[in-house]
DNA sequence: TTGGAAAGTCAACAAGACTGACATAAACTG
DNA sequence: CAGTTTATGTCAGTCTTGTTGACTTTCCAA
């Protein structure tokens, strides 16, 4: 009961069929679509204020490691340190980050969101968790297990590390 | 035995822990970093050859849809026909993609990928579709099936139909 | 047949990524 | 202590890819 698939492998029955060409070309259209809906709603709050997901990503994860410093940042990120810097000098310029002189090292500076940094962090990520909320409570706990482990594994392995260090830690 | 659970839901037992605020927050970094993964691979290509990811999205729609017109694809890439437009004019001066007037209809293009675009095409989804074939593997079924259910949840409904019409159509 | 709508093109601009070079201060090392 | 490395910031320039505005060609319907 073999069957020809796509440019891919000969299945037996149904067992295999999540790895056909066409199977994956699914799966890569739908990371493609699904980010799009991911950043809709937070890019609408951003456009509003006149920023741009680069200041919701250096937001989000001063919100997740408050205290980080540029380094840290930089390495989660994966840009370059101008390109980062022109986001963080317009959101200290702009009073949502503070950036206080290491004591240890007075040459790192720690990153912290100040009151109204805060504020914008839980507009942007309210948006994005309600639009998530959404799409776990209709696709069910056990497909909210396997999304994870399917991003988990798509991820490169230093940023997977990046990515299992973010446990809560309160 | 309820417990409190960041700004989220009460929770009896662990049936609705996938819905805190955290797991969310979890959820949405393993989209971004995940995302990261995701285009990595064609990124480095698309680098060797001068083009960039503008051009990749192109190159596979007009794949899956040939003869697709200039706004169809607009519809599903979500950017203006200008910027779309610039893209289109490289890939088409470079031959690797070929543009027909409608007989029909002689205000319309429609796009085909030539023998040198159908190459490049498939030299970035191989690398796409290797990591997804990876991963899903390592994953599972049945994770593949709750990643996919979760994806389509969080799109937006117009692009969902665009998801769901990119069936198999041999 | 003419006027509006639709499809596509050209031009100019902005955000945000990149590289490369350089500056400063602090920390480390022999 | 001198020299080097590290952390950060800055200036200048380039590239991709998004934007808006103005325009041409083509189609269709009043």
């Amino acid at each position: 009961m073999a069957e020809r698939s796509g440019g891919g492998a000969m299945v037996r029955g149904d067992s295999l069929l999540f790895l056909t060409d066409d199977q994956l070309r699914r799966g890569i259209e739908a990371m493609f679509f699904a980010y799009r809906g991911f950043t809709a709603d937070p890019d609408r709050i951003l456009n509003e204020k006149g920023y741009g997901r680069a200041h919701h990503r250096a937001v989000h994860f001063i919100n997740r490691t408050p205290g980080t410093t540029v380094n840290n940042l930089l390495a989660i990120l994966g840009v370059t340190k101008q390109s980062l810097n022109r986001v963080l000098r317009t959101l200290v310029e702009d009073g949502l980050v503070e950036a206080r002189v290491g004591t240890r090292d007075k040459r790192e500076r720690h990153l912290h969101l100040t009151e109204a940094g805060c504020e914008l962090e839980q507009a942007l990520s309210e948006a994005q968790r309600n639009r998530m909320r959404v799409a776990f409570r209709n696709a069910g706990p056990d497909a909210v297990q396997g999304f994870r482990a399917v991003l988990e594994e798509m991820m490169d392995p230093e940023m997977r590390r990046q990515y299992l260090d973010g446990v809560d830690q309160g």
